[in-house]
DNA sequence: TTGCTTTTGATATTCATTTTCAGTTACTGG
DNA sequence: CCAGTAACTGAAAATGAATATCAAAAGCAA
């Protein structure tokens, strides 16, 4: 599945004509490493471990690729920084947020993927993409 | 309605102790006045052409305020602006976020609305808010 | 290798939002 | 009604995430 994401970015690149760069390499690998929702601060310092001598820009321009690229969706929480999370092709999922810890819980219901495309269909929306966020305590956090 | 929401925030700054000021009055006016989305800089424009002399900062100040006392609802799209939205209680709207031209399309939809209630209740959640933003092209822009 | 173009890293910049702080205003007790 | 005190405001400075700049470095085609 990485081999195959790899791929992706590649041919990706390759048909925008970008170059194949060391930096770029080592910044998939390590997000294709990570797990759902990196801030590009948590990523860069992830990097910087291993690799220091890569710069901040470079981790958010290569981020940015990886959404064009299909393999990254960007996500916007109420702490005022961007989160990036993995696309799998075929599979989508939604969140819920304790507001308690900060902890994420990954959700997928098909039932509301075929409504929103009803929905969307309705007025005449084409849709690219979407998402779901419901916010509350968890079950540790309600007690 | 409008007198509603008013006795809202007013209860509000009574239970939390603060004061009552022409300024906080003036910007619930004008905010009650818009239709959903504003951002602050919409709002703060509006409220400078009635009332030049209030500030930035306060506008900023009172929306946070609104947001606390059940009134607004901050959403964040993904032009780096923070928008307030209007809340009513007992309705619960999504959107669809045109990426053409930027409109947004509100709808409401029971069925999901159960949906997010199940699943929430499965993973042991107390859901207090949620969203649900679907990007693509509007019909117009589809063409 | 040469020459050209993209990419990088460090730094400066931008822009939304928050903080600071001195002056002003609202409320409370007398 | 007045004075004291604490909250509130506005202007400006500060913050912090994200982007732009630019000289140096690296990839790529011939």
């Amino acid at each position: 599945m990485i081999l195959e994401k790899k791929k992706i970015f590649n041919d990706f690149a390759t048909s925008k004509g970008l170059r194949s760069t060391r930096q770029r390499d080592i910044i998939l690998d390590i997000f294709l490493s990570t797990h759902q929702h990196v801030s590009v601060e948590e990523l860069y310092l992830k990097i910087k471990f291993s690799n220091p001598g890569i710069g901040y820009a470079t981790v958010y321009r290569t981020l940015k690729l990886f959404v064009e690229a299909g393999l990254a969706r960007e996500i916007l929480l109420h702490d005022g920084q961007t989160r990036y999370e993995h696309i799998v092709a075929g599979e989508h999922h939604d969140h819920l947020v304790c507001t308690g810890c900060n902890s994420i819980i990954e959700f997928e219901d098909e039932t509301i993927e075929k409504l929103q495309n009803e929905i969307a269909a309705r007025h005449g929306f084409m849709i690219k993409s979407h998402k779901m966020e419901m916010y509350g305590l968890c079950a540790a956090c309600r007690q």
